[in-house]
This record gives structure tokens, C-alpha cells and sequence, in this order.
DNA sequence: ACCATGAATGTAATCGATTACATCGTGTAT
DNA sequence: ATACACGATGTAATCGATTACATTCATGGT
């Protein structure tokens, strides 16, 4: 006979060792009715409930996941990866998920991926090794493009980024629209002169947003000046005021910046202040997606609204249905965004 | 002879559900070689390597974590429990947890417990079934002592909040001292009526920067005036706001705030604005933490920096090393703060 | 009185890995 | 030539749950 051998990781002796077993021998029945009277669903005669109950009150016994995940093939474990979750836009979003899939019974994995390919990749083989049983990724569409063809089959919805060609259920808002509505609210304040400051084209919201400013100006009769559509590389203050720096130093500076994003506009308003331009008097600064501290700051700060907490929800929902039937057809979701009028534009 | 049974989770026939011991048919050998190819460990021929990597490669075998995990009893999961992942402060922390985590082979699963002691209890749940390897908990010391009572020998450290009479290893800063330094450089300045906005004293730091705010008073032989001692029950700006609102309302109101929080004093900023008082002219104000955007508003924030990147970094290190040697010393660590002046007082 | 019925519980296969121990060759010391 | 050591690989126990099927026993219909 082989003898036992000692599982190397659980030495100590302390609670959490108490296996299914232990509570069958402690009540004197078998493995099976301790499961059956743990996972209530099939009939189990009252008394031995009870029975079973005082063991496991006994002995401390926690269920093992690890072992009840292996034999049902799930983890209960919900992937969420955003490319940052310092960003206070992303972090609304992922507490909407995280409420969601807290009331059904599911735990979130949360990973930062920086918009970086390879870091998706390494979380996206969580999935396929099934120890997460779906994702949400808010990473860019163009990096969700090149995991999409690999994973198609596999249970994960896309939100705020998407690629429309991929057949992937999604959640966003329109963009192209919104960012029409912020330019158009500019004109109708007199201006003409209007920079963009958009973000990584990587992402399909900059991309949108981008045609949305083209096309609002194109509507008003008024030509595009390159050197007003600026690019930046990351979503921080930083650079956002440089940004500004960059538009003010111009032989001719424009009277309005659209920023699509509020992080970008903060830092707009702190590089005008910089050289000594007032806001909204000198330049109007509008933002995107109406983070908590846009109406905080001096000027409280024009921007759109994007539905954060529910844009989070509804992911989460998108990728419980798709969990529950996976075969079902799967929708795209666009949810209304919101001009918010305040001091700044 | 019982038949065989099928799995009720992974029904679909696609990639994924490759098992070890699929891949060692393939190569012919068996699934002990399979492993010991795959985990690199023990000697293995050459030529049976690459018969076993190319089996892998034909069949995209991808090792199913649940079975490895449940063997070695390791999840390769850290959990970490937040009070907020929407507040700046926490999120940078998690970051800093993130980067060594990820260093080291692990991921981080990120659990919002809104300082309630029920969430965190079910959190913590997951540490006793193994489902995650280890935890950092940055809920009130006071919510941790709870558990630590029921859960002392299990793997986790503290960050930031922290029961010093508790045997568990933690990180963070001298509270006191830094609160006295924010007081003393307000006096320096020639206030004499300072108020302090604390938050919720179920923390550990409210309890302690309350104290270091009576310390510097009573150094500097002022009284302390209750009246001018506010309790808000959550870090968000619209506490701050209120509070502030409430200072000005006072027959005798402070001359200069300290709030314990970032979030808190950007509120507070905005309630002097909004009851007209001009900073640092009328009330100088100084925060805590110094997060990104406490520099970008307007006017800039004057606090004392957390070295938050450094305190998640150091928390995850602590736990790393508690889980290679279980039963090494437990150190508790501060971590150096410092006054950043800005001009809002 | 007998058997079908079904409720309650038990037995053991199974998920997919790790790994202790067994086994099988082959080269080398005696 | 025999024995022994050692390198390479195989066999099967094991982690802790779920659950298909078997078994047991009491009840009711005829």
C-alpha cells in the first residue's frame, strides 16, 4: 500500500483543513448528503439536516472552492481589465460592475492592463483556463481586435471600447454624438475658434470624438485648422496643460478647447492658468464623461456626461446573460450621455 | 461498470479543454512526464521534452488552474480590500500592490468593502477556503480587529490601518506627527483659529491626526475650540463642502482648516468659494494624502504627502514574505511623510 | 401478503492536476 | 559476469468537492 502523502502547501493544523469528509464522519453520514444538505437542492430528511449543520458548526467547516470549482467547472470569478484604474472615470465604471456581480454571488478580478497587448493577453489566458468564468474589457478596440479573433468563443463583452465588426456584446455610448453636442455648444456660445484635444487613436472613443468635432465644424460652415486638433499620449493633468501651453503659444491661439476627457480639460484649465488666461472669459474649456470632482473645481467645469455606474451595470448584466445562455444573440448597447452646462464653457 | 459522467459546466467542445492527459497520449507518454516538462523541475530527456512542447503546441493545451491549485493548495491570488476603490488615494495604493504583485506571479483580486465589517467578513471568507493565498486590508483598524481575533494565523498584512496591538504585520505612516506638521506650518503662517474636518474615527488615522492636531495646539498653548472640531461620516467633496459651510456659519469661524483628507479639503475649497471666502486670504487650507490632482486645482493644495505608490509596494512585500516563511517575525513598518506648500495655505 | 413506488441516503467515479514510489534500462565498479 | 547505482519514465494515490447510479426501507395499492 502507498502511504498517505502530505499535501505540501496546508501544513499547519489551525481551522480551514475541515473537509466535507470530516463533517460526514462527524454527523455519521456519507460525503454525498453533506453536499446535498451544503448545496440545499435535493431532499434531505429534516433531522439529518440538522445533524449535519451542527457538524459543520462543530468542526468550523468552510467550503473548499478550489475542489467545488473543479468538478463544476466555474469560479465565480468575473475578469475586469481597464487600461487604468487610477483614472476616476474607469473606477466609477468598475464599481458598477462590482455591485452587479456582487448580488449575483460573483467575485471581481480587476487588472490594470495599461493598454498594453501582451498584459491583456496574460489576463485574457485566465479565461481560457477557466479560472475566471468571464471578462469585461474596457481596453482599446484596437487591442481588443487581435484577442477577438483568437477568443470569439469565449464569455466576455466589451464596454465603452468596441469594435462593431467583432461579434461580441458591448456597451458604450455614441460618441461621434456627444462630442457633435460639446462643439456645437461652443459655437452657440460665439465661438469659432475651437481646439481639440483628443486622446491615444488607439482607442475608438478618440477616433468618434474625433469625427464628431470634424463634423459639427463642418456643419457650422467652418474649415478645420490642423493645428488646433491635438493628440496626446496619456490621460493625465500633465497633459492636458501642456496641451494648453502648446494651443496658447499659437500665432493664433483658438478661444475654446474641447477635451475629451474631464482629467484632460483639469489639466487644460490648470496650463491656461499658467499663462495667465481666464476661463470661460479668454478661452472656454469643455470636458468629457462628468468625473465627481468636475463640478468641485474653480470654474466648475462644462463637460458631457457619460452614465459611469450604469455603463459598469449594464457590462456586468451583458456578461451574466451571456454566462446563463451562452448561445443567445448578443446585443450592442448604446446609453444616453448628457451635456452638462457650468461655469468653464 | 458506472459510466462515465458528464461535466455540467464546460459542455461546448472548443479549445480549452485540452487535459494533461490528453496531451500525453499525443506525445505518448505519461501525464507525470507531462507535468514535469511543464513545471520544469525534475529531469526529463531532451527528446521527450520536445515531443511533450510539441504535443502542447498541436492540441493549445492550456493548464487548467483549478486542478493545480487545488493540489498545491495555492491560488496565486492576493486579495486586497479597499473602503473605496473610486478614492484616488486607494487606487494609487492599489497600484503600488498591483506592479509587485504581478512581479512576483500573482494577481490581485480587488474587493470594495465600503468599511462594512459584513462585506469584509465574506472577503475574508475567500482567504479561509484558499481562494486566495493572502490578504491586504486597508479597512478601519477598528473593522480588522474584529477579525483578527477569529483569523490571526491567517496570511494577511495591514496597510495604513492598523491595530498595533494586533499581531499582523503592517505599513503606514506616523499619522500623529503628520498631522502636528500640517497644524505647526498653519501656526508658522500666524493662524491662531484652526479648525479640523476629521473623518469617520472608526479609522485608526482619524483617531490619530485628531491627536496630533491637539498636540500641536497644545504646544503652541492655544485652546481647542470643539466647535471648530468636525466629524464627517465620508471622504467625498460634498462632506467637505458641508463642512466648510458650516465652519463659515460659525459667530466665530477659524481662520485656516485642516482636513484630513484631500477629497475632503477640494470640498472644503469649493464650500469657501461658494460662501465667498477667498483661500489662503480669508481661510488658508491644508489636506492630506497629496494626491495627482491636489496639485492641478486652483489654488494648488497645500498637504502632507503619503508615499501611497510606496505603501501598496511595501504591504504586498510584507505579505510575500509572510507567505514564503510563515513563521517569521512580524515587522510593522512607517513610512515617511512630507509637507508639500502649496498656496492654498 | 406481495410488489411497485418513491423518499432518503450511500457508494464511488470524476474533475485535472502533482508527486511519492515503483519500475526499467544502462553504464560502471568489483 | 554480477551487482549496484542512477537516470528516465510510468503507476496510481491524492487534493475536496459534485453527482450519477445503487441501495435501503417504509408505504400504499391491489
Amino acid at each position: 500500500m502507498v502511504r498517505l502523502m502530505p499535501r505540501p502547501g496546508a501544513a499547519s493544523a489551525e481551522a480551514g483543513n475541515v473537509s466535507i469528509a470530516a463533517v460526514a464522519r462527524q454527523a455519521g453520514v456519507s460525503v454525498a448528503t453533506v453536499s446535498r444538505v451544503l448545496n440545499g437542492q435535493a431532499v434531505v430528511k429534516a433531522e439529518t439536516r440538522d445533524k449535519v449543520m451542527a457538524a459543520v458548526e462543530v468542526l468550523g467547516y468552510r467550503m473548499n472552492h478550489l475542489a467545488r470549482n473543479l468538478r463544476t467547472a466555474a469560479s465565480r470569478l468575473l475578469l475586469t481589465m481597464v487600461p487604468d484604474v487610477g483614472n476616476p472615470f474607469y473606477a466609477e465604471i468598475v464599481r458598477g460592475i462590482d455591485s452587479v456581480a456582487r448580488q449575483h454571488g460573483y467575485f471581481v478580478l480587476l487588472c490594470d492592463t495599461g493598454a498594453d497587448p501582451g498584459r491583456e493577453r496574460s489576463y485574457f489566458d485566465l479565461l481560457r483556463t477557466r479560472r475566471a468564468d468571464g471578462a469585461i474589457c474596457l481596453d482599446p478596440d484596437t487591442v481588443q481586435h487581435a484577442l477577438a479573433e483568437e477568443s470569439a468563443s469565449l464569455p466576455w463583452v466589451a464596454c465603452c471600447e468596441f469594435d462593431p465588426a467583432v461579434p461580441v456584446p458591448y456597451v458604450g455610448i455614441d460618441n461621434r454624438a456627444a462630442a457633435a453636442e460639446a462643439v456645437n455648444h461652443l459655437l452657440a456660445q460665439g465661438h469659432r475658434d475651437i481646439a481639440l484635444i483628443n486622446s491615444d487613436e488607439r482607442f475608438l472613443y478618440a477616433r468618434q470624438r474625433r469625427q464628431g468635432y470634424r463634423d459639427a465644424l463642418a456643419d457650422a460652415g467652418l474649415r478645420l485648422h490642423p493645428e488646433w486638433q491635438l493628440t496626446v499620449q496619456s490621460l493625465d493633468f500633465a497633459a492636458g496643460a501642456a496641451a494648453a501651453a502648446q494651443l496658447m503659444a499659437l500665432p493664433e491661439p483658438p478661444t475654446a478647447i474641447f477635451a475629451v476627457s474631464d482629467t484632460l480639460a483639469i489639466g487644460v484649465l490648470r496650463g491656461l492658468r499658467d499663462v495667465g488666461r481666464r476661463v470661460p472669459d479668454d478661452v472656454a474649456v469643455i470636458g468629457f464623461d462628468d468625473i465627481a470632482i468636475a463640478a468641485q473645481i474653480d470654474p466648475p467645469l462644462t463637460t458631457i456626461l457619460q452614465p459611469m455606474r450604469e455603463l459598469g451595470e449594464t457590462a456586468a448584466r451583458l456578461l451574466l446573460q451571456r454566462l446563463a445562455e451562452p448561445g443567445a444573440v448578443v446585443p450592442g448597447m448604446l446609453l444616453p450621455h448628457r451635456l452638462i452646462r457650468r461655469a468653464s464653457g
